[in-house]
DNA sequence: TGACAGAACGAGAATCATTATCGTTTAATA
DNA sequence: TATTAAACGATAATGATTCTCGTTCTGTCA
C-alpha cells in the first residue's frame, strides 16, 4: 500500500537529514510510535516493539526515544514528569512554564477569557476543569541566552536550577 | 502578628478535622509550603525545612506532602509527572487527561476559541505556545465508577494501566 | 499530671524510571 | 568486501519515591 510506504521513505529521508542510521529498531520503534493513537510511556513502546523484536532492549527504546525527541519527530506531553512539582495555591488557576529553568509561575484565572470545548466531547469524557500552560522563556533565562531558537529540552546547566 | 496565628489556627483545626497529628514538623512543612510563592520539588522543600529542623527526613516530607494533597492542602502541578508520555502528534493540539487512568487524548486546536493573556506579562515572559488541558474523567473510568466525588489521585488500581 | 495506644518519625532498604558504561554488532560508504 | 563510527544489548548506576521497622511523640483519658 502506497501510504505505509511513504511513511516509511519519509523516516529514512528524515534520518539522513538528521546524520541517523537507519536502523531496523530505529524504524519498528517510530513506527509503533506512530501507529497508536495514544500518549505512550516508553515502557509501552517497549512492549510494542518486542514483539516485533524479541531481543530489544528497553534501554534502546530509551536512546532512540531521546532522539526523536531531540529531532522533534515526538513530543513530551508534559514538561514536568521528572519530579512532583507542588502548589500551595488550591484555588484554580493557570501557569507560566519556562522551558530552559522549568519554573511555574501563576496567572490569574482572570487573566484569559473562559475557554470551553465547542462541541462536548463524544466519548462521554466528564470534564471538572480547564487548565491552561503558557509555555514559553521567563524573562531572566531570556536575558541570560537571549538568542536560542525555540523550545528544545532544557539544557543549560546554569538554569536548571528547580526552585 | 494576626495574620501568622491565625494561618496556624487554621492548619490546626484543618488538621483536627482529618484526624491528623499537629506535629512539629507537619506545621513547619506547611508553614514553608505557604511561604513560597514557587511551585517547589518535595526536595526542595526539604531544604527549607531541614533549615528550621535539622534532623527531619526527606521521607517525612514525602509522606506529609503526600498526606495534604490528598487533604486537598495541597494540588500537584502536573498529572503526569510520574513516567514520560509521548506525543507522535507534532502538530500544536490540546488534550484531555483522565484523573482516574491518565489517558490522555487528543483535542484539536479548533475545539477551542483561540487563547490569549488579556495583559501581556510584565516579567519578560516569552511566549512559544499556550497549551490546554482538559481535566476530568474518560468515558470508560466514569462508566466503571460513576459516583467519586471529584478529582483525587488516580487510586483504584484496575483503572490505573496507562496506555 | 501520668499512662497508654496509635499516629508519626528517622534511618535506611527497596523499588521504579531513567541514564551511563562498555564490549559487540551493524549500517554507511568507498 | 574492508573500514569505521554509530547503534545495540546487557547491565551497572543514578535519582526520585515508597516501604519497613524500631523508636518517639500526640491525643486522650483516668
Ligand atoms: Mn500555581
Ligand atoms: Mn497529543
Ligand atoms: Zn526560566
Ligand atoms: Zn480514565
Amino acid at each position: 500500500m502506497q501510504t505505509r510506504e511513504s511513511l516509511q521513505q519519509q523516516f529514512e529521508t528524515r534520518c539522513r537529514e538528521l546524520g541517523l542510521a537507519v536502523t531496523h529498531q530505529r524504524t519498528v520503534i517510530y513506527r509503533e510510535l506512530i501507529a497508536t493513537g495514544e500518549h505512550p510511556t516508553p515502557e509501552a513502546v517497549y512492549e510494542r516493539v518486542k514483539a516485533q523484536i524479541p531481543a530489544i532492549s528497553l534501554g534502546t527504546v530509551y536512546k532512540n526515544v531521546k532522539t526523536f525527541l531531540d529531532a522533534g519527530l515526538l513530543k513530551e506531553v508534559s514538561l514536568h514528569h521528572g519530579t512532583l512539582r507542588l502548589d500551595a495555591n488550591t484555588e484554580p488557576h493557570h501557569h507560566m512554564v519556562c522551558t530552559r529553568c522549568r519554573r511555574i509561575f501563576d496567572v490569574p484565572e482572570a487573566e484569559f477569557e473562559p475557554v470551553r470545548l465547542k462541541n462536548l466531547p463524544e466519548s462521554g469524557f466528564q470534564i471538572d476543569r480547564y487548565s491552561i500552560e503558557v509555555v514559553g522563556v521567563c524573562g531572566a533565562c531570556a536575558a541570560a541566552r537571549p538568542e536560542s531558537s525555540g523550545l528544545g529540552p532544557a539544557s543549560a546547566a546554569h538554569t536548571n536550577q528547580v526552585l
